[in-house]
DNA sequence: ACAAATTGTTAAAAATAAATTACATTAAAT
DNA sequence: ATTTAATGTAATTTATTTTTAACAATTTGT
Protein backbone atom coordinates (compact mmCIF):
# COMPACT_ATOMS: atom_id res chain seq x y z
CA UNK A 1 0.00 0.00 0.00
CA UNK A 2 1.19 3.34 -0.32
CA UNK A 3 2.76 5.04 2.03
CA UNK A 4 2.71 8.88 2.00
CA UNK A 5 3.87 9.35 5.50
CA UNK A 6 5.86 8.48 8.63
CA UNK A 7 4.27 7.35 12.14
CA UNK A 8 6.27 8.30 15.57
CA UNK A 9 5.01 7.13 19.26
CA UNK A 10 6.00 7.93 22.51
CA UNK A 11 4.73 4.49 24.04
CA UNK A 12 8.60 4.42 25.73
CA UNK A 13 8.23 7.78 27.49
CA UNK A 14 4.62 6.92 28.33
CA UNK A 15 5.86 3.42 29.49
CA UNK A 16 8.61 4.61 31.59
CA UNK A 17 6.80 7.27 33.40
CA UNK A 18 4.14 4.60 34.17
CA UNK A 19 6.58 2.27 35.33
CA UNK A 20 5.08 -0.38 32.64
CA UNK A 21 6.59 -3.21 30.99
CA UNK A 22 5.89 -4.00 27.88
CA UNK A 23 4.14 -7.22 29.10
CA UNK A 24 2.33 -4.54 31.52
CA UNK A 25 0.47 -2.98 28.71
CA UNK A 26 0.49 -6.00 26.22
CA UNK A 27 -1.79 -7.49 29.12
CA UNK A 28 -3.77 -4.24 29.45
CA UNK A 29 -4.59 -3.64 25.73
CA UNK A 30 -4.69 -7.57 25.37
CA UNK A 31 -2.23 -8.27 22.52
CA UNK A 32 1.58 -9.82 23.09
CA UNK A 33 4.18 -7.95 24.47
CA UNK A 34 6.17 -8.46 20.72
CA UNK A 35 3.05 -6.50 19.48
CA UNK A 36 3.96 -3.64 21.73
CA UNK A 37 7.64 -4.11 20.92
CA UNK A 38 7.34 -3.87 17.33
CA UNK A 39 5.07 -0.73 17.30
CA UNK A 40 7.48 0.84 20.04
CA UNK A 41 10.19 0.10 17.34
CA UNK A 42 7.75 1.33 14.51
CA UNK A 43 8.04 -2.15 12.70
CA UNK A 44 4.65 -1.67 11.92
CA UNK A 45 1.10 -0.01 11.50
CA UNK A 46 -0.98 -0.55 14.21
CA UNK A 47 -5.07 -1.45 13.61
CA UNK A 48 -6.84 1.75 14.90
CA UNK A 49 -8.76 0.02 17.83
CA UNK A 50 -5.24 -0.89 19.07
CA UNK A 51 -4.12 2.83 18.97
CA UNK A 52 -7.39 3.92 20.52
CA UNK A 53 -6.86 1.41 23.41
CA UNK A 54 -3.22 1.88 23.94
CA UNK A 55 -3.88 5.89 24.60
CA UNK A 56 -6.68 4.74 26.24
CA UNK A 57 -4.56 2.62 29.01
CA UNK A 58 -2.23 6.42 29.07
CA UNK A 59 -5.47 8.22 29.67
CA UNK A 60 -4.27 10.31 26.29
CA UNK A 61 -5.70 10.99 23.19
CA UNK A 62 -4.56 9.31 20.06
CA UNK A 63 -2.15 11.88 19.10
CA UNK A 64 -0.11 12.08 22.28
CA UNK A 65 0.75 9.09 21.42
CA UNK A 66 1.16 8.57 17.90
CA UNK A 67 2.12 11.26 15.63
CA UNK A 68 1.87 11.29 12.15
CA UNK A 69 4.10 13.10 9.76
CA UNK A 70 3.51 13.72 5.90
CA UNK A 71 6.58 13.48 3.56
CA UNK A 72 6.75 16.38 1.26
CA UNK A 73 5.81 15.52 -2.06
CA UNK A 74 7.70 18.21 -4.62
CA UNK B 1 -7.89 -11.11 18.20
CA UNK B 2 -9.36 -9.83 21.58
CA UNK B 3 -12.05 -6.62 20.85
CA UNK B 4 -13.16 -4.74 23.52
CA UNK B 5 -15.26 -2.31 22.12
CA UNK B 6 -16.69 -0.77 18.79
CA UNK B 7 -15.91 1.39 16.31
CA UNK B 8 -17.88 4.25 14.83
CA UNK B 9 -16.94 6.72 12.43
CA UNK B 10 -18.56 10.09 10.69
CA UNK B 11 -17.43 9.57 7.25
CA UNK B 12 -20.44 9.54 5.43
CA UNK B 13 -21.38 13.23 6.99
CA UNK B 14 -17.98 14.63 6.78
CA UNK B 15 -17.95 13.45 3.48
CA UNK B 16 -21.54 14.95 2.28
CA UNK B 17 -20.64 18.68 4.10
CA UNK B 18 -17.44 18.28 1.31
CA UNK B 19 -19.89 16.83 -1.74
CA UNK B 20 -17.05 14.18 -1.69
CA UNK B 21 -18.01 11.13 -3.19
CA UNK B 22 -16.31 7.64 -1.93
CA UNK B 23 -14.17 7.63 -4.72
CA UNK B 24 -13.29 11.23 -4.33
CA UNK B 25 -11.84 10.23 -0.95
CA UNK B 26 -10.13 7.66 -1.84
CA UNK B 27 -8.31 9.44 -4.30
CA UNK B 28 -6.88 11.81 -2.13
CA UNK B 29 -5.74 9.11 0.37
CA UNK B 30 -4.74 6.41 -1.87
CA UNK B 31 -7.17 3.71 -1.03
CA UNK B 32 -9.70 1.96 -3.03
CA UNK B 33 -13.10 2.89 -3.28
CA UNK B 34 -14.51 0.11 -1.37
CA UNK B 35 -12.19 0.63 1.16
CA UNK B 36 -13.41 3.81 2.25
CA UNK B 37 -17.09 1.83 1.67
CA UNK B 38 -15.92 -0.97 4.43
CA UNK B 39 -14.65 1.46 6.87
CA UNK B 40 -17.36 3.84 6.06
CA UNK B 41 -19.51 0.27 7.04
CA UNK B 42 -17.56 -0.65 9.86
CA UNK B 43 -16.96 -3.65 8.27
CA UNK B 44 -13.27 -3.28 9.60
CA UNK B 45 -11.23 -1.57 11.34
CA UNK B 46 -8.49 0.73 9.36
CA UNK B 47 -4.94 1.40 10.13
CA UNK B 48 -4.02 4.09 12.00
CA UNK B 49 -2.14 5.60 9.31
CA UNK B 50 -5.11 5.13 6.77
CA UNK B 51 -7.16 6.73 9.93
CA UNK B 52 -4.50 9.67 10.15
CA UNK B 53 -4.60 10.55 6.60
CA UNK B 54 -8.63 10.01 6.17
CA UNK B 55 -8.26 12.91 9.12
CA UNK B 56 -6.73 15.21 6.98
CA UNK B 57 -8.09 14.96 4.62
CA UNK B 58 -10.98 16.52 6.29
CA UNK B 59 -8.63 18.26 7.87
CA UNK B 60 -9.94 17.34 11.77
CA UNK B 61 -8.51 15.05 14.73
CA UNK B 62 -8.93 11.16 14.40
CA UNK B 63 -11.53 11.38 17.59
CA UNK B 64 -13.33 13.73 15.24
CA UNK B 65 -13.92 11.30 12.71
CA UNK B 66 -13.54 8.18 14.51
CA UNK B 67 -15.30 6.87 17.99
CA UNK B 68 -14.29 3.98 19.96
CA UNK B 69 -16.47 3.36 22.72
CA UNK B 70 -15.42 0.55 25.35
CA UNK B 71 -17.73 -2.08 25.84
CA UNK B 72 -18.68 -2.15 29.56
CA UNK B 73 -16.81 -5.39 31.78
CA UNK B 74 -18.84 -6.54 35.04
C1' DA C 1 -38.70 7.62 -18.09
C1' DC C 2 -34.08 7.15 -19.17
C1' DA C 3 -29.16 7.51 -18.53
C1' DA C 4 -25.31 8.25 -15.67
C1' DA C 5 -23.21 8.42 -11.36
C1' DT C 6 -22.95 6.75 -6.76
C1' DT C 7 -23.30 3.41 -3.33
C1' DG C 8 -23.82 -1.50 -1.23
C1' DT C 9 -21.96 -5.63 -1.19
C1' DT C 10 -19.49 -9.92 -2.26
C1' DA C 11 -15.64 -12.98 -3.64
C1' DA C 12 -10.93 -13.99 -4.41
C1' DA C 13 -6.22 -12.64 -4.13
C1' DA C 14 -2.51 -9.92 -2.14
C1' DA C 15 -0.45 -7.42 1.52
C1' DT C 16 0.21 -6.52 6.16
C1' DA C 17 -0.77 -6.98 11.21
C1' DA C 18 -0.71 -9.84 15.14
C1' DA C 19 0.20 -14.35 17.61
C1' DT C 20 3.38 -17.66 18.88
C1' DT C 21 7.74 -19.57 19.69
C1' DA C 22 12.26 -18.98 20.40
C1' DC C 23 16.67 -17.17 21.59
C1' DA C 24 20.17 -13.44 22.28
C1' DT C 25 21.24 -9.19 24.54
C1' DT C 26 20.82 -5.77 28.12
C1' DA C 27 19.44 -4.02 32.62
C1' DA C 28 18.26 -4.75 37.45
C1' DA C 29 18.44 -7.11 41.74
C1' DT C 30 20.53 -10.01 45.17
C1' DA D 1 29.46 -12.44 39.82
C1' DT D 2 25.21 -14.68 39.31
C1' DT D 3 20.55 -14.88 38.75
C1' DT D 4 16.27 -12.81 37.20
C1' DA D 5 13.57 -9.63 34.68
C1' DA D 6 13.13 -6.90 30.57
C1' DT D 7 13.96 -5.89 25.89
C1' DG D 8 15.33 -6.67 20.76
C1' DT D 9 14.56 -9.23 17.11
C1' DA D 10 13.61 -13.02 13.80
C1' DA D 11 10.85 -16.99 11.74
C1' DT D 12 6.65 -19.04 11.06
C1' DT D 13 1.80 -19.19 11.25
C1' DT D 14 -2.77 -17.12 11.56
C1' DA D 15 -5.99 -13.32 11.24
C1' DT D 16 -7.36 -9.19 9.19
C1' DT D 17 -7.00 -5.42 6.07
C1' DT D 18 -6.76 -3.79 1.43
C1' DT D 19 -6.94 -4.46 -3.63
C1' DT D 20 -9.21 -5.67 -7.62
C1' DA D 21 -13.13 -6.95 -10.18
C1' DA D 22 -17.79 -7.43 -10.63
C1' DC D 23 -22.64 -6.63 -10.39
C1' DA D 24 -27.01 -5.10 -8.12
C1' DA D 25 -29.43 -1.36 -6.06
C1' DT D 26 -30.12 3.32 -5.25
C1' DT D 27 -29.73 8.11 -6.21
C1' DT D 28 -29.18 12.14 -9.30
C1' DG D 29 -29.48 14.60 -13.59
C1' DT D 30 -31.68 15.49 -18.00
Amino acid sequence: MKRSGQLHNKLNVLRAEKKWTQQDLANKVGVSRQTIASIEANRYNPSLILAFEIAAAFDKEIQEVFQYKLIEEE
